[in-house]
DNA sequence: ATGGCATATCCTATATGA
């Protein structure tokens, strides 16, 4: 089983570029964050004609998610993140997909920083690990993919030089991102690739893709029932090479599903 | 310190992204 995150950037205008790649890759789930597009305008009837049953949450011009899957319908658990009720912006989606709770997530950017901002993301920061505890030893296989909008250290970018002062690379977002990962959860793609840079996102500045100047920002995690079935993880990059494409690449996991369970409960000898 | 580019909407100007 594949499934991805993939930051699109307006869903609107990117549909010829998901579709393609969708055509291509054929990822069982796949979790998009940034629809800048109302409920009515998602184009569900073009996806289900490539194969793929959605659950969405749009928002006018900003923010929105959703979560795909390949054949079947992705039954919803969640459509916020709970913790403020005052929240109204569309950044999390949790669905069940083939035994296996996954959660869609687009936080908050932070920038400019300090400021109400990066107050935002931190508060949001940490809802979000409290709700993650509940889910990590909920018992439930769980993936949680999207754009995290953390360059976890100095080996996740190109040169941090020109962005020290960014909110993706501050202490306290770096701290937010390592307290998640002390519950357990496996950074997918960073657990398999230890030595080399694996970049997901490149600004449309500075011919910063040409010269592959990009930053580590969309990540899977797994917690500890899901851990034993990793086989692969990456980066769809030639996304991020087509003609009109969103400034993120897709990043990915393979699992192997039978694996599932194994570690929990070893079989007795008869 | 700013801008470079892209996408959105109250669309020839402004907010947001990262």
């Amino acid at each position: 089983m594949k499934i991805a995150t993939f930051n699109v950037n307006g869903i609107k205008t990117r549909l010829p570029n998901l579709l393609q790649w969708l055509g291509r890759e054929q990822p069982d789930v796949a979790c998009l964050q940034e629809l800048k597009a109302l409920d009515g305008m998602f184009p569900h009837a073009a996806l289900r004609e490539a194969g793929y049953h959605s659950l969405w949450k749009g928002q006018r011009s900003w923010n929105g998610v959703a979560i795909l899957a390949r054949g079947v319908e992705p039954v919803e658990i969640r459509r916020e993140l709970p913790g403020d009720p005052s929240d109204d912006h569309s950044r999390y989606l949790e669905a069940g997909v083939g035994g296996i709770v996954v959660v869609c997530l687009y936080l908050p950017n932070g920038n400019p920083q300090p400021g109400p901002k990066f107050d935002y993301k931190l508060a949001w920061f940490e809802r979000f690990i409290q709700h993650a505890e509940g889910l990590y030893g909920s018992g439930h296989p769980v993936v949680m993919a999207g754009d995290y909008n953390v360059v976890p250290t100095d080996f996740d970018i190109y040169n941090p030089r020109s962005w020290l002062k960014d909110a993706l690379l501050q202490p306290q977002t770096r701290e937010c991102y390592q307290r998640l990962l002390k519950q357990g959860w496996i950074d997918a793609i960073r657990h398999l690739h230890p030595d080399e840079p694996v970049f997901t996102f490149w600004d449309y500045f500075r011919q910063h893709w040409e010269h592959n100047s990009g930053l580590r920002i969309d990540h899977l995690l797994l917690n500890a029932a899901l851990a034993p079935c990793l086989l692969e993880a990456g980066v769809d990059t030639w996304v991020r090479g087509q003609e009109r494409a969103s400034d993120h690449a897709p990043a990915w996991v393979k699992l192997d599903l039978a694996k599932l369970g194994q570690r929990a409960a070893p079989r007795r000898k008869a």
